[in-house]
RNA sequence: GCGGGUAUGGCGGAAUUGGCAGACGCGCCGGACUUAGGAUCCGGUGGGCAACUGUGCAGGUUCGACUCCUGUUACCCGCACCA
């Protein structure tokens, strides 16, 4: 039999289409799995071979519980606002809609190639109005619960483009377009107060099924650190307050700084004597990227500001004060005590600066490298706290603090607000409108969606604003409290927002009154499983985790945590064994594949190519061991005789339906595969197979290869589709072997393998052992000090 | 720099979680069929003639270590306005 790959795939493809055997059923009775992976950013390059890799491996998943009786939503859609998108718009002044429209298309038909199981009834996409209408009433909800606030933040701003840049558009401190400088510029921005739910976004993680990499990443980027903060009086009288982890240190503290953008700077300015090179430097500061600031260590920069001076409320000794980048203004309270003998970034700027480096934890050499460790030491040169403990320390320094009134204890967050503006046409509009009387007031619920305007150029405006800010005609309204004149907010939402709720709306796409119905949401809500990048884990996993619990609050939705369980599939790398990337020239077209070896043989590489969880590179050669497996298998057509089962293939094909059951589970995809690969061999070495035994190979072969599964099937006279019969069951005593293999070792060298029966006892397996000649020979004459039998494993005999 | 990972034949990877290292596939070598083979089928394939030796590197624990511990090196991902 030939293998027609592109007849069978079309034939399948069409029948599903028209069957609709993957839709989700409305019957809420039923037991529900919701699969879920990572909707796409629609681009314009169209899908490539990374795409389909976590799409496939959920497909397996939902096709087989669909088989085990589920009712599964396995739903897809376009996460369609950004950057790329517009840029484009931008350059080749089309709207952003019809480049999106375009994308889709495209996405959508290389998708259905593939052959996944997807619910395309439910299919959503962010940018649509009827979508974003529920991501502005989540925003206003946010909104009116205190939630959303506006701050002062720094932006990147070309100042040739005059155009405000994300960070991926700033390269090496330059506008990635031009080639300009970037300056930070101030700007007024709307901010979530995601810091408020830090503490639930780690206690929730406890009960929930997510690898644990997600986990402390997660719990490491919200950082959560027990300190204290801390007072210094100064020479110009007002307290400069500090926060710290390490206040057992205090009476080491022999130095103070304060980040660039300290108020104290602007506050202290005419007592500083050298005020002109503070704010040379300030402005140089204001240059780097937090990122930059703390990566480029190596050299730690810095002015000390003369003319003020602290006091160590320990010691009482004055101490100098400095401004450096290395201090942050966005963390603590933007100014640290310095330590220099048990910090390290404070030991180098100590160095540097030739500051006196004291020791108060006893254990190292301070005068060589900071000691840090906080397990071992014990305090000196610390009036009441000598030979106390790190720990010890701590608590007698926060009881010394409070009853001073100069400090106290103080629970610290890394994790920072959430910036919501973008001064961006391709977003969603914020729903707000300014009111000179008012304030900032909600645009009334009822007004829903409030659509982007038409614009003639979608380039931001001179001065960084929103191209939306050109449109007198809609920034122009009425106040929707007083009535008196308004204007709205021209920046629109990150592309964030849309994906921090989308798992909801596939519940109940359609509704026009709410963002989901409360029925629809407690049958499906949480995701049963979600599948994605671990470049999502700290910002859409941790956005999204804040608003379904924020949603949850509101009674918007029943359960607190949106995802029961999280996997993270590795990258698929060019054949260099680099990142795919169009830049590097090495990115793979699906398209391609499917068009030269199917979409059957496309799936099982994307599966088998390696550990799901690991990255792996793509190899053009490997691929056709995947066919020929498929050919194999259908050729098995040509020997299928009779019905009922063939006793040399009975055992095999219980451990088999055994292990691609657990396998699909475990997300071992790859050794599925190679058991399948197996049982192919072994069928071909029996030489028979009967036509029921087939059927049975079809089944587990379907989530793996469902269009050849169908066709094996239907040949077979299967009844249906083998996409939804019911998936096999085993029989766990036909898994197991009455005789083991077990490998007998000498002073743990393996000398020989002997078949054992299982059953039995360690004295009839020593037996068997010693009676064997290769044991015989490494035994003899010399004593047996010790025996040991592993049951099932191993036999290891030690002499001397 | 900080946080999270990874390292096994020529290549991708497997190893029941402390018990035969290299399953399965690619590639390669040999053979069959063939006018032909970049198709198919059969056999072989970590290194070494061998004793032996081999899981990034250096130690340690153990009857036994790819797996556990200590140290070390290299590479990958994220770092908050890319998605």
């Amino acid at each position: 039999m030939v293998y027609d790959y592109k007849r069978i795939e079309a034939k399948w493809q069409k029948i599903w289409d028209e069957k609709k055997p993957f839709e989700a059923k409305q019957d809420f009775t039923l037991p529900k799995y919701y699969s879920l992976v990572e909707f796409p950013y629609p681009s314009g390059q169209g899908l490539h071979v990374g795409h389909p890799r976590p799409y496939t491996a959920l497909d397996i998943v939902s096709r087989k519980k669909r088989m085990q009786g589920y009712n599964v939503l396995f739903p897809m859609g376009w996460d369609a606002f950004g950057l790329p998108t517009e840029n484009f718009a931008i350059k080749n002044k089309i709207h952003p809609k019809i480049v999106t429209e375009r994308n889709v298309a495209r996405f959508k038909s290389q998708l259905k190639a593939l052959g996944l199981s997807f619910d395309w009834s439910r299919e959503i996409n962010t940018t649509d109005p009827d979508y974003y209408k529920w991501t502005q009433w989540i925003f206003l909800q946010l909104f009116k619960e205190g939630l959303a606030y506006k701050k002062e933040m720094a932006v990147n701003f070309c100042t040739s483009c005059k155009v405000v840049l994300a960070n991926e558009e700033v390269v090496g401190g330059v506008c990635e377009r031009c080639g300009s400088a970037v300056i930070r510029k101030v700007k007024s921005q709307w901010m979530l107060k995601i810091t408020e739910y830090a503490d639930r976004l780690i206690s929730g993680l406890d009960g929930l099924d997510f690898i644990e990499r997600v986990k402390t990443q997660q719990i490491n980027w919200i950082g959560k650190s027990r300190g204290a903060e801390i007072d210094f009086s100064t020479t110009e009288g007002d307290k400069l307050r500090v926060y710290t982890t390490r206040c057992d240190t205090l009476f080491g503290a022999t130095y103070m700084v304060i980040a660039p953008e300290h108020a104290y700077v602007e506050k202290w300015k005419n007592s500083i004597s050298n005020y002109s090179e503070i704010e040379e430097y300030r402005d140089q500061a204001a240059r780097k990227s937090d990122f930059e600031r703390t990566e480029l260590v190596k050299e730690k920069t810095g002015v000390e500001i003369k003319g003020v001076r602290a006091i160590n409320p320990a010691t009482g000794k004055e101490i100098p004060i400095f401004i450096s980048d290395y201090v942050l203004a966005g963390y603590g309270t933007g100014a640290i005590m310095a330590v220099p003998a048990h910090d390290e970034r404070d030991w180098d700027f100590a160095k540097k600066f030739g500051l006196p480096i004291i020791e108060v934890v006893a254990g190292g050499n301070v005068q060589e490298a900071a000691f840090t460790d906080v397990e071992t030491g014990k305090l000196v040169n610390s009036g009441f706290l000598d030979g106390l403990e790190v720990a010890e320390a701590k608590e007698a320094m926060v009881r010394f603090l409070t009853e001073k009134g100069i400090g106290e204890e103080k629970i610290n967050f890394k994790l920072r607000d959430w910036v919501f503006s973008r001064q961006r046409y391709w977003g969603e509009p914020i729903p707000l409108v300014e009111c000179e009387k008012c304030g900032w007031v909600a645009v009334p619920e009822e007004e829903l969606p409030l659509e982007l305007p038409e614009v003639e150029s979608y380039e931001p405006t001179e001065t960084g604003e929103s191209p939306l800010s050109l449109i007198t005609d809609w920034v122009n309204c009425k106040c929707p409290k007083c009535g008196a004149a308004a204007k709205r907010e021209t920046d629109t939402m990150p592309q964030w927002a849309g994906s921090s709720w989308y798992f909801l709306r596939y519940c109940d796409p359609h509704n026009k009154n709410e963002l989901a119905s409360k029925e629809a949401l407690k049958y499906w809500m949480p995701v049963d499983w979600y599948n994605g990048g671990m470049e999502h884990t700290t910002l859409h996993l941790l956005y999204s985790r804040f608003w379904s619990k924020f949603l949850y609050d509101i009674n918007a939705l029943s359960c607190p945590e949106p995802y029961a369980k999280r996997t993270s599939h590795g990258m698929i790398l060019g054949e260099n064994g680099e990142k795919m990337s169009k830049s590097r020239g090495n990115v793979v077209n699906p398209d391609d594949i499917v068009n030269d070896y199917g979409a059957d043989t496309m799936r099982l590489y994307e599966m088998f190519i390696g550990d799901f969880e690991q990255a792996a590179p793509w190899n053009p050669q490997s691929i056709k061991g995947c066919k020929r497996f498929l050919e194999r298998f259908m050729n098995l057509l040509d020997i299928a005789e009779g019905e009922g089962s063939t006793p040399e293939l009975e055992k095999h094909i219980h451990k088999l339906i055994k292990k691609v059951t657990s396998d699909i589970d475990t997300m071992k995809f790859n050794t599925a595969i190679a058991a399948m690969m197996t049982m192919v061999n072994t069928v071909y070495e029996v030489g028979k197979i009967t036509k029921d035994e087939l059927k049975t190979l079809a089944t587990v072969l379907s989530p793996f290869a469902p269009h050849v599964a169908e066709e094996i099937w239907e040949t077979l006279g299967g009844e249906g589709l083998v996409s939804i019969t019911k998936w096999p069951e085993y029989d766990e005593s036909k898994t197991v072997d009455d005789t083991v293999e077990m490998p007998v070792q000498v002073c743990g060298k393996v000398r020989t393998v002997l078949m054992i029966p299982k059953a039995a006892s360690k004295e009839e397996i020593l037996s068997i052992v010693y009676a064997d000649e290769k044991v015989k020979a490494a035994t003899d004459g010399k004593t047996v000090i010790k025996e040991i039998v592993v049951p099932g494993k191993i036999i290891n005999i030690v002499v001397k």
